[in-house]
DNA sequence: AGCGATTTTTGTAACGTTTCATTTTACCCC
DNA sequence: GGGGTAAAATGAAACGTTACAAAAATCGCT
């Protein structure tokens, strides 16, 4: 017969199917389906024999079949930005995001977005070519096209950070206000007076959050701010640096939101003689441990990835089983203790 | 009718089928599979027409139904080692990745290694249920049970770094023989006599490469080499600034084929008012920029970890392509150029 | 013992694709 | 104009699953 795949020996020996457990036990495919399903309009009885066949046999459901049968792809896509990276994060997104869907049946796929192009488009080619049966993606901005695409097509997504559209939609944001605050009252209790941060670009949510923490603070404390509109966090290491090099009226309070961004203005104030400590203190938003290699008395706050996509993989999966209720609530995690010398 | 979509204006629209096209050109389902695949049987005025119903109705073929018909997935797995990380090691390889897999229809699936279980239960899964039809996976052992197991059962791969099993097999691979003798070199040409490298755990494969390429070099020019035995390039940060803080007869050139060791021991070194260009000096193997922002002065080569993941996902559809016949080669990227002040 | 109401099981028809074996059409040449 | 051949198109079956409607088995109760 055509089809059965034969091994060494000789013996038919295709993966077991369906049918392969239907004539096993002695049911129909039908019952043996609904069996490993757990209906319970099937009998108790039925479910155990057919659960221990297919222990015993090996059974594993075709995931192809199920799919075109179902429309349900059960896999989560990931849009993976192209950014110069905060050192680790997707290393520890990662991570996070395969915890949360272990044993879930949910696969994950990574979706590039190329450098330049438009943010919408992977998203668009996942949705079209259902690709997925849920996305999540980074980098969100106030007002966010992917946002607002998925949630007028009903796709479930979770998102890192927020957007100011008054739907409703699941996210996972870091709490970068109440960062942005404890950073600036740590500079305030060193004795700083001005006050300098360097922002996301404008478009990113947490570029205004950001600027609510620092704003509050420096209004308890009346310190004053700067912010080097030249600049971002996402500008290459050597123009922060350029920066640094020439800046004039030198802050005595640095807030750096990644790591990169801090070294990157440390070197260009070192050869100036500026000295962190002396001339001027920093804190720096971390997501790893290497700052404690390099300069173990720079006071940081920790915000941790790997929980980040854990919350983004429970989210969505709360997302994904909603079906038409209510999604799940926005999560906003909290940033880790200060670590002081 | 269950199972049909209908938009807004409440016109039933699912999406186009090759049954669709199949109605709006005249053809049969079974003549517009095969145009599609541009089967030279099929005339090529049909071969037109119908690709051009399919460009105007926006048909898109359906993954499922071709995955279970075919039993290819067009899914290529990747398994993702928990180590700490270097650097932004698993973003660039993923845009590598990403990028040779772009266009060619496969897709790119992640699974987890978790920490200390077994490496071979990834591969084992992804192989027993089928998820994908080839895998791409890093820290390759001398003696690889997974390149065992792939090889026993057929099944394409691509694997960073190499194995010393007789059997070819498709590897992408750094060549670190060379970059250790060329940092060894180097160490010399500055005048140091006595060397210490700190290898990775020695079932890696990369560790007796790197061994072999300081040898050579010391050897040549008459240096000797010290290789601390308790530590590995996998060891925490602290434990590695501990042995650094406590050594005793510091060599005077180091070799560190990592960023983050590099760290680690400069931070054990530092305290101690030992100064690199002045009491030791040292080579680093590196796969960021990182280093030129914290020690531009350090003497930096860089291993492309995107290039790696382009090749790997080079090799891995080359593998696949092969079918049956000789795979392809292994391939064995360089050091890139030493970085001098 | 028989009837109705449950509970449990089952046959059948899809889902969208590819492929095999056939049929239909077109073509050539004497 | 007809026989043979090559080219082009087709119908039907199958991949493994789920879901619907319907059948069969079981049970309680008079």
């Amino acid at each position: 017969m055509a089809g059965d795949i034969r091994d060494r020996q000789g013996t038919a020996r295709t993966r077991p199917t369906l049918r392969t457990l239907a004539a096993d036990t002695g049911f129909a495919v039908a019952t043996v389906s609904r069996a490993l399903a757990k209906d319970p309009k099937i009998a108790e009885s039925t479910r155990q024999t057919v659960a221990e066949a297919a222990e015993r046999l090996g059974y594993v459901p075709d995931r192809a079949a199920q799919r075109l049968r179902t429309g349900r792809t059960k896999v989560i896509s990931l849009i993976l930005d192209p950014h110069q990276e905060i050192l680790g994060f997707t290393n520890e997104l990662l991570a996070g995001l395969t915890g949360a869907l272990a044993g879930t049946g949910y696969h994950l796929t990574v979706f590039p977005q190329v450098a330049g192009a438009d943010s919408l488009a992977p998203v668009l080619h996942v949705v079209r070519n259902n690709l997925a049966d849920g996305l999540i993606f980074s980098r969100t901005r106030e007002d966010d096209s992917r946002v607002r695409f998925l949630l007028d097509r009903g796709v479930p997504f979770a998102c890192h950070g927020r957007t100011t559209l008054s739907a409703r939609h699941p996210f996972v944001d870091f709490d970068n206000r109440d960062f942005a605050y404890n950073a600036a009252i740590r500079l305030a209790d060193l004795g700083a007076r001005s006050l300098c941060i360097i922002l996301p670009p404008a478009e990113y949510t947490f570029a205004g959050h950001l600027h609510a923490g620092i704003h509050r603070a420096a209004e308890e404390r009346g310190l004053s701010v700067t912010i080097p509109d030249q600049l971002s966090i996402d500008s290459p290491a050597e123009k922060v640096r350029a920066w640094a090099e020439g800046l004039t009226d030198v802050p005595d309070g640095f807030i750096f939101p990644g790591e990169l961004t801090f070294l990157a203005a440390t070197a260009g104030l070192k050869p100036r003689g500026l000295l962190r400590g002396r001339d001027y203190n920093a804190v720096v938003k971390v997501s790893s441990s290497l700052l404690g290699l390099i300069d173990p008395e720079v006071d940081c706050i920790y915000e941790d990835i790997q929980e980040a996509g854990r919350l983004l993989g429970d989210t969505l999966l709360k997302a994904l089983a909603a079906e038409g209720g209510p999604g799940p609530e926005g999560v906003i995690y909290p940033p880790g203790v200060l670590t002081v010398k």
